[in-house]
DNA sequence: CGTACTGGGTGTACGACGTACACCTAGGAG
DNA sequence: CTCCTAGGTGTACGTCGTACACCCAGTACG
């Protein structure tokens, strides 16, 4: 081999596979393949499967930039969350790879620290901070599960059924005039959703909410 | 065999052996051997796995109570969200399994048309009802992803980098005074955060919100 | 200069997994 | 009595993660 391997290495063309092929494509077996090397060559970088995927979720939450903090805390936030969403929109499968995994990466946990801090320097208790938090759930890391947002594979099911589905469904096609009504303004859903949380913690903060 | 496999009995055997086990535990294999079969036979009854996780979710979905239609939106849409919170605690594999699955089953789609119309009743717009939904996203099925829920089973790393995160995390275990702070009160996290966005939702309404 | 150590790539193998395919068999319909 | 068929069986394939033994190019050191 002329250049040898390494842990960066690994987990660079880890995240480009998965950029191309998607989460449940990656296989030990294929990026092995893909650097050329035998797929035991990639223990002796990364413990397991589970401990690459972190490391790939370490890479893309290196990538979120950092919000200017500017002593106001509800546009930095915003600012923040969007951003985290900008680098969750690049990787696709970061987001399902994250609900998989059950313990923080210390870089996850350096970027929540970061998101805490925009609250707590913006004159929030800690009380409230710590269900604010909460109440973002997997937004803070700029995605939440968009239920079902795929198109359906298969034949739709009869939906006529379903009467304010279709009204729904219709309203979106018709607010976003494209023709087929691909589906939903995903980042104006992302955005909607955000402000409405914000404006709320901004009320309760400003009514000097307490446990 | 004394008493014939169908459908039933193999979708709540796998509730079961989920709701013991965990959903990463559950495969054909050992789902045919709980129920003293061969593999293979459960595919009489089952397209793939992919289905059966689809059946095992419907089983789920129909044990939601329905929320008492009160005309007044509000409270009956915290039932009916409640309610299905209480169908995901029993069994807390179906949420990850709703991650997974991409496109909604019949029974999905009837609980989904079921809240709608609830709004509906209520007399919110079809557009900002839409944005209500997507809002709620996966909270209308009960659950939010927590992140990083479950307790840290390697060694956890250090902390002393995070100096927010840790309050946090301090604030948590002086709030519900338990001894060793064993987490948060998920319930009232997920009331809490729920509260927000019907409260938000309530006010969009009010001020005749629309696209 | 020789030797011993070691970091990193290799080869083989095992035990899971989902499931395709051919088969068999009990029980009901004609 | 015969045939059909729904449903359970057996075998087999390809894929997966990864344990374990090996081997080899440097390099450190006597």
């Amino acid at each position: 081999m002329v250049t040898r391997l390494n842990r960066d290495r690994v987990l660079r063309a880890a995240v480009a596979l998965a950029d191309r092929t998607g989460l449940e494509q990656l296989s030990m077996r294929r990026l092995a393949q893909e650097l050329g090397v035998v797929p035991m060559a990639l223990y002796k970088h990364v413990a397991n499967k589970d401990e690459l995927i972190d490391g790939m979720l370490d890479v893309v939450i290196s990538e979120i930039e950092e919000a200017a903090d500017s002593g106001d805390w509800k546009p930095a936030m915003r600012q923040q969350i969007l951003a985290a969403r900008q680098a969750m929109l690049l990787h696709p499968w970061a987001s399902r790879a994250i609900e998989m995994r059950q313990t923080p990466t210390p870089a996850v946990l350096a970027y929540m620290n970061g998101v805490i801090k925009i609250f707590r320097a913006g004159g929030m208790s800690a009380g409230l901070t710590h269900h604010v938090m909460h109440a973002l759930g997997s937004r803070v890391l700029g995605f939440t599960q968009e239920l079902y947002s795929a198109a359906p594979g298969g034949e739709p099911p009869d939906m006529t059924a379903f009467p304010y589905v279709v009204e729904m469904a219709m309203t979106a096609a018709h607010e976003n005039d494209t023709i087929v009504g691909g589906g939903c303004d995903d980042q104006f859903e992302f955005e909607f959703a955000l402000d409405v949380l914000l404006d709320g913690f901004e009320r309760l903060h400003a009514n000097g909410w307490h446990p």
